[in-house]
DNA sequence: TAGGCCATCTGGTCCT
DNA sequence: AGGACCAGATGGCCTA
């Protein structure tokens, strides 16, 4: 497809790169850990509920339901979860519509950063669109396999 | 039909 | 105070 040889090289040698990913198992290290899973299945709150007249609320240290512990980061609630203040920011239905105009934003832009990066990896026009989690290991072999071209690990002469 | 992927909602936490 | 970020939950769509 190329007209100069080295771009042919190129070429090829991209090919091959892309038929090795296509067949390349992923180091343990790089696998996401499994979810975790809460025995109970909340509910959804409706959205018609307002939930309280000031912003913010604090729980009581033994008051706190136990879907705020399971839902927080592990980082805050240690093993014990009692080493930090159950401080609670109650909003409005507005506010929290409007939260969710932002977060639907954030994830478009996001998704448009994907996009972006789909483009820049090297895949066979006749593939399936690669998922998110396809494009970013995608590019982090790519990018690895690129560093050694650049250090000239695959020089053959 | 099960599993993968994604969009969306939601609440907790971080940050300005 | 409120926006940004993050992760869990849920439901819809698609494919093998």
């Amino acid at each position: 497809r190329s007209a100069h040889p080295e771009i042919l090289w190129m070429d090829s040698t991209l090919i091959n790169f892309v038929s090795d990913m296509n067949l390349m198992e992923f180091p343990p290290k790089y696998a996401l850990a499994p979810k975790q899973q809460v025995d109970e299945t909340p509910t959804r709150p409706s959205n018609q509920t307002r939930l309280n007249d000031s912003s913010w609320s604090r729980d009581l240290e033994d008051g706190v339901s136990t879907k705020h512990l399971m839902m927080g980061s592990p980082r805050y609630y240690g093993t014990h979860g009692h080493t930090r203040s159950k401080r609670r920011r109650i909003i409005t239905v507005v506010q929290r519509q409007a939260a969710n105009v932002r977060e639907r934003k954030r994830m478009f832009s996001l998704n448009e950063a994907f996009d972006e990066l789909r483009r820049k990896v090297p895949t066979f026009a006749y593939e399936k669109r690669l998922s998110r989690i396809e494009t970013l290991r995608l590019a982090i072999v790519y990018i690895s396999f690129m560093t050694d071209l650049e250090e000239g690990i695959f020089d053959s002469s």
